[in-house]
DNA sequence: CTTTTATATTCCAATAAAGCGATATTGAGG
DNA sequence: CCTCAATATCGCTTTATTGGAATATAAAAG
């Protein structure tokens, strides 16, 4: 029931369902993510572990950047359902189509001006 | 966005899961919900609430009793899925399985000690 | 039209969640 | 080592959510 319950929990806010959205496109680091949301750093890793802790998404380091994608789902059959479903949901809402056509202009490299 | 939202936000409550797995069994009232539950009249009633609002649970009043079933989900294709899956789910759950055994034994002509 | 019964709603207290700034951690590079 | 960059965690405030007691509504029965 925790499980579930974990899952469901970091489906039900927006800016987390914003976040599965966007990794359905790409691999990104948090502060991508953050520049996306628009949200300050210690928010957009909160959101991060939350639905890391639900299985819904999985991280790696690679040297000082730590790389989110979206879970396999193994770690829980309510999290492969909804990473399942999501993929052809919510792609008509114009909040989440206006991420989307965003991702492609960012990078890592270039969000603090850097490059 | 706000639909998806509803659903998930009503699926992450216990109380509000156990509802929709009895209801899974049977139409109830209100008052057989709260007497399972173990909880006040008017949780049960705004939890009732929250799942019918998110096209998870219909009702309809037969006299003074007021009926609630599992939705078909044509009013949302997030609940639509969610009442699909969750009949398969947690029914292993300890929690669930204790409440899902005691359903034949509530009834509502028998829960204020009438009859 | 008053009473009773099942449910809904309102109000309030307690708990949880979200956001942010500040600080801590960790890895890379001098 | 010392510093810098990316991320994580902590402390705090604001806002939601939950639960129950009390009250309101609505239907049935006298």
């Amino acid at each position: 029931m925790k499980e579930f319950l974990k899952v469901m929990k970091a489906a039900s806010d927006p800016s987390r369902v914003k976040i599965l959205k966007m990794l359905q496109k790409k691999v990104m680091c948090v502060c991508e993510i953050q520049t996306v949301l628009g949200t300050a750093q210690s928010t957009a890793s909160k959101h991060l572990k939350i639905l890391e802790e639900a299985g819904l998404v999985s991280s790696h380091k690679d040297g000082l950047w730590v790389n989110y994608r979206l879970s396999d789902g193994h770690q829980s059959p309510y999290a492969a359902n909804l990473i399942g479903n999501i993929r052809h949901w919510l792609n008509d809402e114009p909040e989440i189509a206006e991420i989307l056509q965003s991702l492609p202009q960012i990078d890592r490299h270039t969000i603090l001006g850097k490059n």
